[in-house]
RNA sequence: GGAGGGAUGCCUGAGCGGCUAAAAGGGGCGGACUGUAAAUCCGCUGGCUACGCCUACGUUGGUUCGAAUCCAACUCCCUCCA
């Protein structure tokens, strides 16, 4: 490993953050001598970011954390048109009602993880919407069009899986990458920017954007990408039976979350506690020599880390109480999800499997039957072996709770009322 | 504009008149084993209070006792020709 001169680019380093970069000595040497502003742009296609979306953020806060500037692209103009990289099939059409409302979920985020404000490094936050709506179709083609070509955009990958696989790729999205260049070129005039970050799979729209800023305006700009995080069993990050793993609260309770990192594999613990948490690494380098069932330990502290900086201190310290009383005692924990229920429909009685249902353990009435009928079903941690089998407010315990479990992991609470 | 090929469940991909809620693999979920891990083995994988009913194989009609399978039109895609 190379001796970097610079706090942001050694500590990219030995995290493990650098994927690809277009010219690593030049940005360090430049990063030591002058505060440097570097942008990421997100997606606006849901109202939240998921945690595939993290690792670009935690970007951010360590340019942040080593005195430079962060910039966080709104992508409000260019999710109108759809990025295909690393897509076989185009995206629909995204009304812009739909697109605001997306870009006003993702904001929230930010604010935990970014100091935004005037000073010199505070966090700045633009929407490309802002530049590219307005833009005369002629007089861009004219102006920026005659620096690409077709040949070069022919070549780069995400356009050639499309062709590979003999799908077919629209004009319009053919036109995404050329934005996002045009994006580059603007940030760089309107606030020096002289950085874009972003996941590997943003490499061609990346250098695109190098590539444009240096022919228009003769200005040196840097790109560099983080790894596509997969875990080590090859799956992309942040799927689960219950849906994405999603950073706003009002998407997914602070107790999932914190259930997410909690059951990382044993392969996974020390390169997410390096790019999740920003512990020191000494610390880092002793817990992911752990061994066995004591490697257990380095996973609450991960989940902990993440779920902290995420959702707030007193979230994961109450997510990790949750587990420890539903894991470690067979208790019931105050944060597992809880459903109300008429206490005059528990009186006559509800069949598991719909209670099932009702506690959004199971999509549909066939999925909770399936699960009974496989044994992993149970009330009050007690096998349910007949999917008809009421549930009645004589199951409730001691604190009037009720409680259904879905295999080992997902438990949810019922309170009569 | 002309000629051919194609569209199947979360994905890949068989089926080409009844035995097909649709092979096989992947993914996912559950069970066993464990450490709320991995690997392995087993089961499940459209909806419905359900030995039955309903919706499904691009869309809309038609042929037939019966269609994912045959016919027609339409939509979208691919390849070749102009």
């Amino acid at each position: 490993m190379t001796n970097y001169k610079s706090d942001f680019i050694r500590i990219l380093s030995e995290r493990g953050f650098i994927n690809q970069c277009t010219d690593i000595e030049a940005l360090d040497e430049k990063a030591s001598k002058e505060v440097i502003t570097a942008y990421i742009g997100f997606d606006c296609t849901a109202t939240s970011l998921h945690i595939g979306s993290l690792l670009p953020i935690m970007l951010l806060r360590w340019l942040q954390k080593t005195g430079h500037k962060p910039v966080v692209l709104m992508g409000g103009g260019t999710t109108k048109v759809g990025d295909p990289s690393g897509k076989d099939t185009a995206r629909p059409i995204m009304t812009n009602e739909f697109i605001a409302n997306n870009m006003a979920g993702i904001k929230t985020v930010f604010d935990k993880y970014l100091e935004f404000g005037e000073g010199t490094s505070d966090a700045i936050m633009v929407n490309n919407d802002d530049w590219l709506s307005g833009l005369s179709y002629l007089e861009f083609l004219r102006d920026f069009g005659r620096h690409f070509t077709i040949n070069r955009m022919m070549s780069f990958d995400s356009v050639k899986l499309r062709l590979d696989r003999e799908q077919p790729l629209t004009f319009l999205e053919f036109n995404y990458m050329i934005l996002q260049a045009y994006d580059y070129y603007e940030l760089n005039k309107r606030h020096g920017l002289s950085l874009q970050m972003g996941g590997s799979d943003q490499w061609g729209n990346i250098i695109n954007g190098v590539e444009l800023t240096r022919r228009v305006s003769g200005n040196e700009v840097f790109g560099l990408t983080v790894p596509l995080l997969t875990t080590s069993t090859g799956q992309k990050m942040g799927k689960t039976a219950n849906g994405a793993i999603w950073l706003n609260d009002d998407m997914l309770s602070a107790y999932d979350f914190w259930q997410y990192w909690r059951n990382t594999s044993d392969a996974d613990v020390g390169r997410f506690l390096k790019l999740f948490t920003e512990l020191p690494l000494d610390e880092i380098a002793k817990l992911e020599a752990l061994e066995g069932q004591e490697l257990n330990e380095a996973k609450k502290i991960l989940a902990h880390e993440v779920t902290k900086l995420c959702r707030g201190e007193e979230a994961a310290i109450n997510a990790a109480e949750t587990a420890r009383k539903t894991f470690e005692e067979g208790q019931l924990g105050k944060d597992l999800p809880t459903f109300e229920i008429a206490r005059s429909e528990l009186e006559n009685g509800i069949p598991a499997f719909d209670a099932m249902r009702r506690v959004e353990l199971a999509k549909s009435g066939g999925e909770a039957r399936r699960a009974i009928k496989g044994g992993g079903a149970r009330l009050n941690d007690k096998p349910i072996t007949d999917e008809n089998q009421l549930v009645t407010l004589s199951d409730a315990n001691e604190d009037g709770l009720i409680k259904l479990s879905f295999g080992k992991k997902r438990h949810a609470l019922i309170k009569p009322v």
